[in-house]
DNA sequence: TAAGATTATGGGTAGTTGTGGGTAATTTCC
DNA sequence: GGAAATTACCCACAACTACCCATAATCTTA
């Protein structure tokens, strides 16, 4: 089956092993780009989670980051956090990226690993936590996010 | 005949098989334009049913979604709940896709499978929830369906 | 109406994928 | 500089999935 380049969607679970490694789902590392060279970054992401960018995605970002001044105190803090817990990680043979105890510790990561496609990046979940989120989700406005659909469903 | 391309009309009963399998309506197959690779993108439908878009329509769906920025809680959140459980799916040399054992829960698929053409997309549902949910059409404002109406039927 | 083509459904098999663990190379720290 | 710990790379196996073939029912066409 042909997919769409650097481009993830499904949910997948998988376990976290006692080195700490996941499985990227095969279909996501066939979406994967040659320029990506079998690479991901990981990150914190904004909710309780990992976020996992192909690399050359990732090295937008390090472009955008460049941009923002170093004399503004909300741009220093903003490059700080984000590339301060950021780490390159090439999958193994077997297809497994391995995680970084501070990630691993973010995420509240234990034995299961829920892996969900973003489009443009993934995310690693606690499943629990997902699913405390995922109940949280109901609080969301329901008039913005019925606007949303409409823009982008067809 | 000769039908529009990625138009879909009608409606057809199907079986589910063993392996999660149903048919794609040989009609549906031959409207489908060559651009889409014989794949279509399973999800979740807005009513308890799968929603089946032919590979090109979904993608313009992917091109909206990469648009929304993860900085929004609310963007983040429609980004996930929509791309969680899609799927492309390419319908091997009988004719059938391979649903996800998700979807299959999520619209309560069981032997029967209805699948009813939606001009744009196909949804497949559970016969039984089907009519259930033409029951609940009686509650629809019956003003707002006129109106409708009008504008659209010759 | 009869023969051929197409369609719907079932099941077998080879290759792929997910998971665990082992070993050698590298790094860290005293 | 050497021991301990960590990391990267490799192999093995079980489970699963995609692909293939078979058959029966239906439709098409001459």
């Amino acid at each position: 089956m042909t997919l769409t380049n650097n481009t993830f969607i499904g949910e997948y679970a998988y376990s976290l092993d006692s080195k700490g490694r996941v499985n990227i789902p095969a279909k996501f590392r066939q979406a994967l780009s040659e320029d990506n060279e079998n690479t991901f970054v990981i990150a914190r992401g904004m909710d309780p989670c990992i976020w996992v960018y192909p690399l050359s995605q990732w090295k937008e970002i390090e472009t955008n980051l460049r941009s923002l001044s170093s004399l503004s105190k909300i741009h220093r803090t903003f490059v700080r956090n984000t590339a301060r817990y950021a780490s390159p990680s090439t999958y193994d043979k077997q297809g497994r990226i391995t995680l970084t105890p501070s990630l691993i510790e973010y995420a509240g990561l234990e034995k299961d690993a829920l892996i969900i496609g973003m489009v443009s990046k993934m995310e690693i979940w606690n499943p629990v936590q997902m699913d405390k989120t995922d109940k949280e989700t109901i609080k969301i406005d329901p008039a913005a996010y019925d606007e949303l659909a409409e823009k982008i469903i067809v």
